[in-house]
DNA sequence: GTGAAAGCGCTAACAA
DNA sequence: TTGTTAGCGCTTTCAC
C-alpha cells in the first residue's frame, strides 16, 4: 500500500487553473502573474506538494541517481570513500545507489548491468580483484554512460580516474623497513590483475634497489581473492615463513590483507617488531591501538570519494562530450609506529 | 550527454507492430502468437533492449528503491548492517539509497525528507543520537510510507522494529566485570534519548544489583553526540577518573565510544586490565588484536540488516495494510578477552 | 497571462 | 491475435 501524493493536477483542479499554469507558477516562470504565482505557491505549500521525481526523470531522461560499485561496504577504506561520495552527492541532489561485488567478477558484471538498467546518470567504480576483463564497462562507456574509476582502475578505458600514488606509498613503506634494518622484506599483495598491485610492487622493487637490497621473487605473494578470507593470507604466509631464508618483515598492500597478517603473526606468536616487522596499507580505525601499534600507509579515502564524484558530476553535467580526461593521483601517508621499528640488530 | 536507449517504440516500428503487441510479447502474454513473440523477443535481445525502469515506476507508482538512513556509513556496525540490507535488496531487485545523518537531528530530517521526495517505496532508519522528536517520521508513517526501525528505534511509532537485546548485552558485560572482581564499574553511554542507551543502562543496573554492587549515579556518563569526537569521550572519562573513588572498570555502550575509551586508557597509560578493566559494545574488526585484546559485546549486525529489509519488503509488498507489527530482538554475544580479566585482587 | 495538447516509455482497458 | 487509446506526472511548444 502506498499513499497518494499531491500532484500538479490536484492543484490545478482545486484552483481552477490549467496544469501548465501551475507548473509554470511553481517554477517561477516570468510569464505568470504575481497574483497567480503566489496563489499557486501558497496552496502548494499548504498541501506540501512535492514534484514527483520519477515523472521528472522520465521527462528529462535523467534520474539524478549515480551508481557506485565497490567490493565491500564493510571495509573501512571503501566506506570512507562512500562517505566522501555521499557528502557531495547529497548536496547536489543526487542519489547514491550502492552495489557490492564482493570481489567477484561475475557479481560485478551483474551489478553494473543492474545499475545500468536502472538508468543511472553515471557510474563510479572500483573493480573487483578478479576483474581482468572489462567488456562490461567498455560497452557502457561506448554507449555514453559517464564512468569514473577510483582506486582500482581500468587503464584501457579513457575516462576520469582517481587513485593514490601507489608507487610512492609502497616505496616509502619499503624504504622505511629497510632503513630500520630489515633485510628480507616480503610483499603480500592483492591480485596481480589490479594496476594497484602492479604499481605497489614496482614501488617496492625500486625501494629495495635504492636500499641495495636484493630482489627475491620468492618474497612476493599474491592473494588473488584480495585476502577476502583469512585462509588465503594464511596460506601465502605459511609459504613465506617456510622458506629457507624466511622474511624478517612484511609489506602488505591492502587493508584486508594487512589485518590478516597481523592476525597471523599473533597466532604464530612471532614477535613484532623484533622478529618480524610489518607495514601495511590500511585505513582501519584503531591501528594505533593494536599490539604493537601498526605502521600504516594511509590513503585519503574520503578525499578520493569526493574527487571521484566531482569528476563524475562534471562528466554528467557537461553540455558537450568530454574528450580530455584527468587521472588524479593523491598522496599516501606513511604513519610510523612500533610494528616496524624494533628489529634486533 | 547521455546515450539513447532502445524503446518499445523502436522495436514496434522496426517490426511493423504496435507498441502494445511488443509490450505484451516481451512480457510473455498468452494472447500473443508464438511467432510474433519469438520475433519480438529475438529482436529485442539483439538490440539489447532494457525496459526503462523510470517509465515503469511512473506507471506502477513504485520506484523499487528503498531509503536507508544511518548515522555513519564508515562505522563497522552500520556498514555491516548495510551489507545485510544490500544482500537481500539486490536479490529482490530493489535499489538501496543511502543517507547519513552524521548524528545530527536536523540532517536526519533533511535526509528523510529528501528520500521521501525521491519516491522511495520504503524507509529503513536508525535514528541519530540527537533525535528525540519524531514528527518527521510520524508524518510519513501516517501518509502510509512503510518504515522499519533498526537498532535505534522510536517506540512511539507503530511499525516493525529490529534491535538487539540491549538489556542482556549490558547485563552480561557488567556481570562479567563484576565476576572478575571489578567493583567500581563505570558506564559510558551514548545519548539518553536513545532507547538503546536506556535499556543498556537498565541491564547494567540490574547486573550491579545482582552482583551486590552499589549503584552510583556518578559512574554513569552520557555522550550526547554518541562519541562522535574523541574529545567528548575524553571529557567524561576525565570526570570519571577525577572522582574521589574513580572507576576500576569501564562498560562502554557504543562502538565509537569503545574505541575512544581504549584510546584514552592508552594515552593516560592506565594499565588494562590490571588498573582498569574494559568491556564495550563493538563490531569493529581486529578488536582481538588490540593491546590488550578487547572484551566486546558483539551485535549480529549483518543479520539485523537482513531482517530489517525483509520486514520492510513484507510491508511494501503486502496487499492489505499491515496492522500487526513485530519487534524482533536479536541476541548479543559477549566475547571475553584480556581487557576484562586481570584485575589485581 | 493562461490554456490545450503533445510527449517522455510503458501498460492495460477496450476495440476490432 | 493484434491495434488503438488513454494515462501515470510533468514540462513545453504553440495558440489564444
Amino acid at each position: 500500500m502506498k499513499y497518494e501524493a499531491v500532484t500538479i493536477k490536484d492543484i490545478a483542479k482545486a484552483l481552477g487553473l490549467s496544469t501548465s499554469t501551475v507548473s509554470r507558477a511553481l517554477r517561477d516562470s516570468h510569464e505568470i502573474s504575481a497574483k497567480t504565482k503566489s496563489l499557486v505557491r501558497n496552496y502548494a505549500k499548504d498541501l506540501n506538494y512535492r514534484p514527483n521525481p520519477i515523472a521528472l526523470s522520465l521527462k528529462e531522461k535523467r534520474s539524478h541517481s549515480i551508481g557506485v560499485v565497490v567490493c565491500e561496504i564493510a571495509n573501512s577504506f571503501f566506506s570512507q570513500i562512500i562517505n566522501g561520495i555521499e557528502s557531495i552527492a547529497y548536496d547536489k541532489g543526487y542519489n547514491v545507489i550502492i552495489s557490492q561485488s564482493h570481489e567477484s567478477y561475475s557479481r560485478e558484471v551483474l551489478d553494473v548491468d543492474y545499475l545500468a538498467s536502472r538508468s543511472i546518470d553515471g557510474l563510479l567504480i572500483s573493480v573487483s580483484t578478479e576483474t581482468n576483463n572489462f567488456g562490461h564497462l567498455q560497452k557502457l562507456h561506448e554507449q555514453g554512460l559517464p564512468i569514473v574509476f577510483f582506486d582500482r582502475i581500468i587503464n584501457e578505458i579513457q575516462t576520469h580516474k582517481v587513485t593514490v600514488d601507489n608507487f610512492s606509498g609502497a616505496y616509502d613503506a619499503t624504504r622505511h623497513l629497510a632503513a630500520e634494518g630489515y633485510r628480507r622484506i616480503a610483499n603480500v599483495s592483492g591480485s596481480d590483475y589490479l594496476t594497484n598491485t602492479r604499481e605497489r610492487i614496482a614501488g617496492y622493487r625500486e625501494a629495495l634497489h635504492d636500499s641495495r637490497l636484493p630482489y627475491d621473487e620468492q618474497l612476493i605473494k599474491y592473494c588473488i581473492h584480495g585476502g577476502k578470507q583469512y585462509e588465503e593470507v594464511e596460506e601465502v604466509l605459511d609459504q613465506l615463513f617456510a622458506l629457507p631464508e624466511p622474511p624478517d618483515a612484511l609489506f602488505s598492500s591492502a587493508d584486508k590483507i594487512t589485518s590478516h597478517c597481523m592476525r597471523y603473526l599473533k597466532m604464530k606468536e612471532l614477535k613484532v617488531p623484533e622478529e618480524v616487522g610489518i607495514v601495511g596499507f590500511s585505513n582501519q580505525a584503531m591501528t594505533e591501538l593494536l599490539n604493537p601499534p601498526l605502521t600504516i600507509v594511509k590513503q585519503p579515502a574520503f578525499e578520493m570519494g569526493r574527487i571521484a564524484i566531482e569528476m563524475l558530476l562534471q562528466l554528467i553535467e557537461s553540455k558537450k562530450p568530454v574528450k580530455q580526461f584527468e587521472h588524479k593521483v593523491l598522496p599516501t601517508e606513511l604513519i610510523i609506529r612500533d610494528s616496524s621499528t624494533g628489529k634486533i640488530k
